[in-house]
DNA sequence: AGCACGCCGACT
DNA sequence: GTCGGCGTGCTC
């Protein structure tokens, strides 16, 4: 037998199988999804296995044999190794790329295998099972723990009875890997064995060594164990001198490993199925009906906030569940807090993995393993737990589908969404895209399908190629969606209000502070940060090897570019010239959480942006504290939008909402209608009825006036109106080309031939070049024009836009066009990224 | 991505 | 006569 393997070499060269002989000791134990190590052009490099086949393409004589089997059982499956071939010519990456994002991090080096028998088959001393008879189960009993590999080695042949028996659980098995990942080990510092004694000592103790007692007295008054390093940092001392307390017996050090279950030790209330409501129960049970069926379809849940999707969501999980499938929710990585984790916890117990960022690398490998050995059912994750291995997906969820963090920003530039639909048709599975204020792109699949089934008599088939829309119109308890008010900024300034808060806001706070309940500030500033400008001359600072302004950091008073990392010392003087009047503007979170404490002495203010939630847990940290009710005011960008819940939060105000209305970006209408959905969603969930302040110089706009009146069909019907117009999605599909070159002269003809060569490609196969507006197919080749960063890391930037609409084959153009242009250069080659269906085009 | 093969200018 | 420049093409 031979295996077909993509070589880890994300090139174009490289991308496609090479087939290499199996030796006879990996005989069975290579498979679809085996990670090996292979000769490749004189070296050694990690591959997967994408197929076995009898006999290879090449003469047998130039074959290789794969060096080694990297793990013992795959890591990726058959179904998720079809998923990566579809990821690479969807999303034109390299296979190996698509390969390698479903794999942990951890899973780079190489991994080794120990096996030891289970209690159930140390306890079988009568040798009553299956596996007795066999020779390398004997010699397991004999050996305790044996590694895999020697296994593999000495019983050549038993590779399916060992994985059988790995499957069963008879035979457990213990993966370290390779210097990459082994049991971690902390210092940890416990109370001393003999407190009395210690305390006795410590009291006639003289003043000497005044450090070393107050960390015995710290440990004797906190004996909760505690890290070496936390420690000393907590006293503001050396782990040297701790290490001195210990040796006087003070205290104790000891290795400890370190606990990756981040979840461990926290208990969560269990909770029963909540019973649903009319609205709730009908779009469950549609669900539920198409679960039984088996029948992969993708179902739109548009309900409004507040409307008790998450419940819906836990029923079907367990509908789900009951057939013996797993499910797989996916949550926007900002709305992954413990609070949302609980309510699946609480659920469905220890069944629950969870996967985001945040995880360490080891965290993050226990919890993937804890989905491929079914120890869990359910995963709840961010975007690329879309991949969790499990062996039988019933159910995919994408809760709030129209956030754009779905979409990866880097190869491979996946959609989570689309991503998911292909997994669901592979598995026979559903998915559930739920959110408020749906994406156009998915609405106008739901409803362009509806349409489909009202004309069709045979509706079964027609829901196959859209999605069903399921509304929730109500919310639950028949509380009423918050009032929304407006307020026109133009009125104020007439009337000589120059602050940045309107009257009637400035009085709803007011009524706050005196009620004791709670608002949220949004101030809508995306991609706005810390800049510096001179104010007599205008002068901003920006970085010298990309065309983008500098940001400064407050802590080190240093300006960095966060593109290329170029740092330098923040001016006190204006560089240009030289006057004083050199400014460093802040978030704007700043300023307003200054004129809060101006306008309100005394009051409590949380704030939320980048500044103060990179550190790790502080988002949470900020969470906990408002939802404690530590503050009155929860001030914030774009994160206080998200699938917050507070009781005692009655007031909602935004300060400016048109912020992110003009921006350059086709999307813009329709993302500041989600977030003023979103953050007015925020208020009076509860039992106390909410009111929101919308502050704006737009007040007629329609994106500001449908959140007004939580009127997403009026939004939608005026946005696909100008969407249809301008033939942006959902009436077409883009593909974003981005080309860059230190020379600005080559990257240009380079840029130009590749435009050509497209639309010659287009004609050539007779796809017409522009939109009749009859929804016909076409294709159009934009550009190339500069890039919104024109220069970055000292290379200029430009860009192509293919638009198109229907089956026109725009990814395989593009391949054949970039193939045929990267030959005869003599210069170093043009880069060129490709990005299908851009999320941000700005 | 690496690395070998291969065909033209400055040295022992 | 040989050493070495890096352009072209292959890696199972």
């Amino acid at each position: 037998m031979i295996a077909r393997v993509i070589v880890d070499v994300p090139t174009r060269a490289t991308d496609r199988p090479f087939d290499y002989s199996i030796p006879a000791e990996m005989e069975g134990w290579v498979e679809i999804g085996s990670r090996v190590g292979v000769p490749f052009g004189g070296r050694v490099l990690q591959g997967f296995v994408i197929g076995i086949a009898p006999f290879a393409d090449i003469d047998v004589k130039r074959l290789k044999p794969i060096a080694e089997l990297l793990d013992h059982i795959p890591p990726l499956s058959p179904d998720l190794v079809e998923l990566a071939q579809w990821i690479s010519e969807k999303y034109c990456c390299p296979w190996t790329t698509a390969l390698q994002v479903m794999i942990p991090a951890a899973l780079k080096g190489k991994a080794d295998s120990v096996v030891t028998l289970s209690e159930e088959a140390l306890e079988d001393e009568a040798g009553l099972l299956l596996e007795d008879a066999e020779p390398w189960f004997q010699y397991i009993r004999q050996h305790g723990e044996v590694r895999l590999a020697l296994l593999q080695e000495r019983f050549p042949g038993a590779a399916a009875g060992i994985k059988a028996a790995i499957q069963r659980g008879t035979l457990l098995e213990e993966v370290s890997i390779r210097d990459r990942l082994k049991v971690r080990k902390v210092l940890t510092v416990f109370p001393p064995e003999n407190e009395a004694a210690v305390l006795a000592e410590l009291a006639a103790s003289s003043s000497r060594a005044a450090k070393q007692q107050e960390a015995a007295r710290y440990m004797l008054e906190n004996p909760e164990p505690i890290s070496l390093a936390a420690l000393a940092q907590a006293l503001s001392t050396t782990t040297g001198t701790i290490r001195g307390a210990a040796e006087k017996g003070w205290l104790s050090i000891r290795e400890t490993e370190q606990r990756r279950d981040p979840y461990a030790g926290r208990g969560f209330k269990r909770t029963e199925p909540l019973p649903l409501t009319e609205g709730q129960q009908a779009v469950y049970d549609e669900i539920a009906e198409t679960l039984d069926n088996e029948a992969s379809r993708v179902f739109l849940l548009h309900g409004v906030t507040g409307s008790g999707k998450t419940e819906v969501y836990l029923q079907a999980i367990a509908r789900c569940l009951e057939d013996e499938r797993q499910a797989i929710v996916l949550v926007p990585e900002i709305a992954l807090t413990p609070q949302m984790v609980e309510r699946f916890k609480g659920r469905f117990g220890d069944a629950v993995a969870v996967m985001h960022s945040r995880l360490s690398n080891g965290e993050r490998y226990d919890e993937w393993r804890k989905i491929r050995e079914g120890r869990a059912e359910v995963v709840v994750g961010a975007r690329s737990a879309v991949f969790a291995p499990f062996k039988r997906v019933g159910l995919i969820i994408i809760d709030e589908e129209h956030e754009s963090s779905y979409k990866q920003e880097e190869s491979p530039k996946y959609h989570a969404r689309d991503v998911a639909v292909q997994r669901a048709k592979q598995h026979h599975a559903i998915v559930i895209l739920g959110s408020a204020t749906p994406s156009l792109e998915s609405f106008a699949a739901a409803s362009a399908s509806r349409s489909q089934q009202e004309s069709q008599a045979g509706a079964s088939s027609s829901a196959k190629r859209g999605a069903t829309l399921l509304p929730m119109p109500e919310r639950v308890a028949g509380r009423p969606l918050p009032k929304v008010h407006l307020i026109d900024m133009r009125d104020e300034l007439k009337g000589g209000n120059r602050s940045m808060f309107s009257r009637q806001l400035h009085e709803a706070l007011l009524l706050r502070l005196e009620r004791g309940e709670q608002s949220v500030l949004l101030l809508n500033r995306r991609g706005y940060s810390t800049f510096v400008m001179c104010r007599s001359c205008g002068y901003t600072a920006q970085c010298p090897h990309c065309d983008i302004s500098l940001t400064y950091h407050q802590k080190s008073k240093v300006l960095r570019c966060h593109y290329c990392g170029h740092s330098e010392q923040a001016p006190e003087k204006c560089p240009s010239c030289e006057s004083e009047h050199i400014r460093f503007f802040g978030t704007g979170t700043q300023r307003v959480e200054e004129e809060l404490a101006k306008l309100f002495p005394g009051i409590r203010v949380i704030r939320m942006d980048v500044d103060t939630t990179t550190e790790k847990g502080s988002h949470e940290k900020w969470l906990t504290m408002f939802g404690d009710r530590q503050a009155d005011v929860l001030l914030g960008t774009q994160m206080v939008a998200k699938g917050l819940d507070f009781p005692y939060v009655t007031l909602v105000g935004v300060i400016a909402a048109d912020t992110s209305l003009h921006l350059p970006d086709f999307r813009a209408a329709e993302k500041t209608f989600q977030l003023l959905t979103q953050v007015a969603g925020r208020a009076g969930r509860h039992e106390l009825p909410g009111e929101v302040i919308v502050q704006t110089y737009n007040p007629e706009h329609y994106a500001i006036t449908s959140a007004q009146h939580h009127d997403y069909s009026a939004f939608v019907q005026e946005e696909l109106k100008h969407r249809r117009f301008m033939a942006y999605p959902p009436f077409c599909r883009l593909i974003l080309v981005t080309l860059s070159h230190e020379q600005l002269a080559l990257l240009i003809s380079e840029g130009e031939k590749l435009a050509s060569t497209l639309r010659d490609l287009a004609r050539a196969a007779g796809i017409k070049s522009s939109d009749d507006g009859d929804g016909s197919r076409f294709i159009d080749i934009l550009g190339p024009v500069a890039s919104p960063i024109p220069r970055m890391k000292d290379r200029y930037r430009f860009q192509c836009m293919i638009k198109y609409r229907g089956n026109v084959g725009a990814a395989d153009l593009l391949k054949q066009a970039i193939s045929l242009l990267s030959g005869s250069n003599g210069q170093p080659p043009v880069t060129m990224s490709v990005d299908v269906d851009p999320q941000v085009i700005l």
